[in-house]
DNA sequence: GGCAGATTTTATACTGGGTACAAGTTTATT
DNA sequence: AATAAACTTGTACCCAGTATAAAATCTGCC
């Protein structure tokens, strides 16, 4: 039920813009109340990004996995979804499209960044307990900075379809060089 | 007017919370229509962030009239904010208190991100200028690490009112390091 | 002073997201 | 079948923000 909601709600985002769909008109789709919709959705924007939770929990599974130190581990892990052409790297045409729903509203980039300060609370969580350290400075300044080079990359990565590889290599080694300079001496790097 | 008005609502958001207090009430204490308002701040929360322009402006400024490469400068230009005790960095208590109208609301936690996007995409072009360039992917990045840089040093300070001098500058330290590491071998070092 | 024209302010009415609440409907349990 | 629990809905509301056109205020000019 949340999930034919979200579908047809994403379809209707994507032919006539998020800011130009109004609740009332999903719900009229979905032959459902306006109310059941916020009933399932807390907000608007989460219609569109309900797969959100998934992917932290992606995050969460690798970065428990891991063998080595947190910043490594955390690289190891970007390149290997660029490896496996994980959706969050392959932007082939219906995830450009999608992407593209998100850049046209300003409600939506809002969210995006909200999404991005909460990626960045909870990564500071795991890699302050991956050092048996309460969450201190430092382990918010290395999120900080990760979770900035991501957004960097992937968006750099939107923005030219073809020949992005080497452009999104080349952000996420900056920035994790960055990141292994910033915690230079620490437990994060070895 | 826009000064009365603005200094007006300020005050009514730091008694009672900036989600407890209407446009209309404001604009019923100014004796002033809530259209009026909205003719002088395009959004609610541009009644608070008023200066917000100012502070780019001095950004601006100072970074024209820098002397070294950009990143040593930027890090010049924040310590010097330091040592003049400029209220982006003086925590006193009204200033404290003002971010805590802040801190507790939502809709301007988020406008806050929103400002820091753009403050991200100007000194992305400050320094692409800088070292006469059109906007690239290492620029963007630069500007994001240290604006998250500045983010979490100053959120820092916020959290802790006395002592927060040597953290502050560890942060600033560090992230410059960073972002000086992201940028090797460019002109933004030297 | 007084008039014409531009600018500012205002009232009114509307859109749309989101909440509160109470009543109705379905589903599961015994 | 009866009752409780969970889900759904209608209705009414709040508030930010927009549109528009009328009214008030200010401006320069004679």
């Amino acid at each position: 039920m949340r999930l034919h909601i979200s579908h047809l709600a994403t379809n209707l985002f994507m032919e006539k813009g998020f800011d130009n769909v109004t609740v009332d008109e999903i719900a009229a789709a979905a032959n459902v109340s306006k109310m059941t919709v916020f009933n399932y959705f807390a907000r608007k924007e989460d219609l569109l990004f309900d797969r959100n939770e998934e992917t932290l929990a992606l995050l969460r599974t690798r970065f428990a996995a891991r063998t080595q130190a947190p910043i490594p581990a955390l690289k190891a892990f970007v390149l290997d979804l660029v490896e496996a052409k994980h959706p969050l790297v392959r932007m082939t045409p219906p995830i450009a499209a999608f992407w593209k729903v998100v850049a046209d509203s300003p409600a939506l980039r809002e969210h995006t960044r909200t999404m991005a300060a909460e990626l960045e609370r909870d990564l500071a969580r795991m890699l302050a307990a991956a050092v048996g350290q309460p969450v201190d400075p430092l382990a918010k300044l290395i999120a900080t900075l990760l979770v900035g080079t991501w957004r960097v990359a992937f968006r750099e990565s939107l923005r030219s379809r073809s020949w992005w590889r080497e452009t999104f290599l080349d952000v996420i080694d900056r920035g994790f060089a960055a990141a292994t300079t910033a915690a230079r001496g620490t437990a994060y790097v070895r």
